[in-house]
DNA sequence: TGAGTATAATCGATTATGCTCATATATGGA
DNA sequence: TCCATATATGAGCATAATCGATTATACTCA
């Protein structure tokens, strides 16, 4: 318990973990969707991880995380918890829409590292305000 | 959200959340459940009430303090996982016999810190191990 | 009003955390 | 084999968190 809380206790982690709770995502993915640099999310996803609240998934060269199956089923309240709160509030449904333009764009793990500054910029633009 | 995973991402902070999710309890008391110094509950117990987790209520010097009843209502399935949660660990359950025993004993917010040592060790005798 | 006590606030030392930069490892493909 | 790319990790730094000791404040009661 106390070390899920330590581990959803950082703003970039909590986020980390919304975007894995919709999507089986990669570091360079995460990286672009959150504006971070790649060591950066490397340590969190670790620590993540070491919570077992997320698994990783070799894949070739890529590392794909997603959310731990059993964290879910042992942990019914919390994760629900999650949801109802992701669902609720802007700053999630802002980066909600981000992953879902990401998702539906040509841009894959292949690619979006090319120019990362370019992808960044092309996310960012006309998300629908919420405020 | 981030403020309830922090504030509760800290081992002496989320017992004393698990002891005034059983009791309004004061400074002194919790001092004594948990051993901790005074200044240190004074400040786990701020954090708590700035994440607005608890409530404090003045009785003369004395200050007490209970779940922020709000926080209940508005958050269900946290306080549900918590409470699950507490109900479950062996950490707790010990937690929760010791301040029983506090509770039946003749020792109150007035007379608890007489001689702090002395019923800090008497809290700890004879508690049933459950391991 | 003054002594005693409970709690809060403050200070400095220590430790933990998050970040960046640089480097190591692993994989795929030329 | 050699290079490019993806990820992980170590070093170093800045900031924040934690803690004990001390001081300040607020309250009670004689």
């Amino acid at each position: 318990m106390l070390d899920y809380f330590k581990a959803l206790g950082d703003e970039n982690r909590l986020k980390i973990f919304f975007l894995l709770s919709m999507y089986e995502l990669c570091v360079c993915e995460i990286e672009v969707l959150l504006d971070l640099t790649q060591s950066n999310v490397s340590r969190h996803l670790s620590r993540l991880k070491q919570a077992k609240l997320i698994v990783g998934l070799k894949d070739a060269q890529w590392m794909h995380y997603k959310l731990d199956e059993q964290f879910k089923l042992n942990n019914q309240h919390l994760y629900d918890y999650l949801m109802y709160e992701f669902a609720r509030l802007d700053e999630f449904k802002l980066l909600k829409q981000k992953c879902m333009k990401y998702k539906n764009s040509a841009y894959s793990c292949q690619t979006i590292t090319n120019d990362k500054a370019l992808v960044i910029n092309f996310l960012e633009e006309d998300l629908k305000p919420l405020f």
